[in-house]
DNA sequence: CCCTAGAAGGGTACTGAGTTCCATTAGGAG
DNA sequence: CTCCTAATGGAACTCAGTACCCTTCTAGGG
């Protein structure tokens, strides 16, 4: 059994203390002292109390970046749902610490910012990927601000629904839900661009009739009226 | 001309002292000692140095609520529209103050962050409308919490696109510019939720021909491929 | 084996935000 | 004039975060 490192000594103090006595009544020297170590070390692991919550944030955030940059050949849709994934994922493997995370910052405003805050750095690179894209075979309209505006903040407002839940214990299998929440969002957008494109490829209905159009009508009117969600 | 109000001339020292020599550079003893008050009065009036910049960001939040609260009986979409034109409004009115806010927030992070907060909690409002709005005459379905999450997020995104766009000096007509980008989130919605919507009513196309339906299909392939954006 | 350079931890003192508590003053009601 | 209240001012405190310097331990070259 190898000795902890410092920085996992502090972390392990301070969500310790964290819990016992909630964040805001927990102070950086509480956490130095409960770990052995002095004052000094702690900012020079984590740059802020904060931080100790938040610890590898930065580095998921370019995994996604590289992510997005690498698999910017292939479909966008496939290359987005890949990197929430990636996200999602992180998030799985923590586990525990993940949930515990969650309990704290649902209870401290400043966290609970901080987190949103992060979300918004999320949302900057799903932006950026998606207004520059250069649509692969299928579509091929170069994508307007706007609209890549709302699709990031589809697309990470989905990824958050799910962990979330996840969270919160009330998901058995995120992945999965992930990957049809993403269906989701990417249907939106697909299926308004080319009204007549559904999920899966091309919806064609043809009929013919030699009803009068009039007689045609009230059928059309009963089609149309019973076919929400 | 009446003495200005003590509120106001904190916030006319502040906006000064951070323009000359940025927010940082600036403490709260500058800035009271600018307005010739004390310390203990800065508090009084902004719980933070930051709330002097975000002042009745809380009001505009009620009223926003509120409208959404009001209008509930409503067709729903009228109803997003109003509110979000209501917050745009706010800032419009606003003037050169929001402008000057915004060349602040942008360049310092911590202001950033605290502008996405609560943007955040706009969101909310919208999220909670949304999911709890009882469909009126054309839709029925109850909106699923996912989808409401997503559609809140495209509000509050389309919202921000042109707000943004406003304080870059980039739009001269953003009053307008915001009803279209609404227009265009509800269309994404309506859109999907029910396939044979278009944006100003039902669309429907019906015809007849005496040809084989092999014969049509180039045809038909043809008018696909073509409907993008 | 010694010497040295550099990394890693530690300590002290400072700035500045935000809080607490108490004193002061001004204005209105009686 | 007095009493009450609301608003301002001020002193002292806590705590996060920074700057600077010191100690210790270790690796590697001589």
């Amino acid at each position: 059994m190898t000795k902890p490192s410092v920085r996992d000594r502090l972390t392990a103090a301070a969500f310790a203390l964290f819990d016992e006595r909630g964040y805001e009544r927990t102070t950086v020297d509480d956490i130095t002292e409960r770990a052995g170590l002095g004052r000094t070390t702690f900012f020079r692991h984590y740059r802020s109390k904060e931080d100790v919550i938040f610890p590898d944030h930065d580095r998921l955030l370019e995994q996604i970046g590289e992510r997005l940059r690498a698999s910017s050949h292939s479909t966008a849709p496939a290359a987005i749902s890949d990197a929430v994934q990636l996200a999602l994922l992180h998030y799985l493997e923590e586990g525990d610490l993940a949930r515990r995370r969650y309990a704290i910052t649902s209870t401290v405003p400043a966290l609970r910012d901080r987190e949103i805050a992060s979300v918004a750095r999320y949302q900057r690179l799903f932006r950026e990927f998606i207004a520059g894209w250069m649509v692969g075979a299928a579509e091929m309209a170069t994508i307007s601000p706007l609209r890549a505006e709302i699709m990031a903040a589809a697309v990470v407002a989905a990824h958050n629904y799910v962990l979330r839940r996840w969270l919160r214990g009330e998901s058995g299998d995120p992945v999965r839900e992930l990957s049809e929440a993403m269906q989701q969002v990417i249907d939106l957008f697909t299926a308004a661009a080319s009204p007549s494109d559904a999920t899966a490829g091309t919806t064609i209905v043809a009929f013919r009739t030699g009803q009068d159009i009039d007689a045609l009508l009230p059928a059309l009117r009963n089609l149309v009226g019973r076919s929400a969600e």
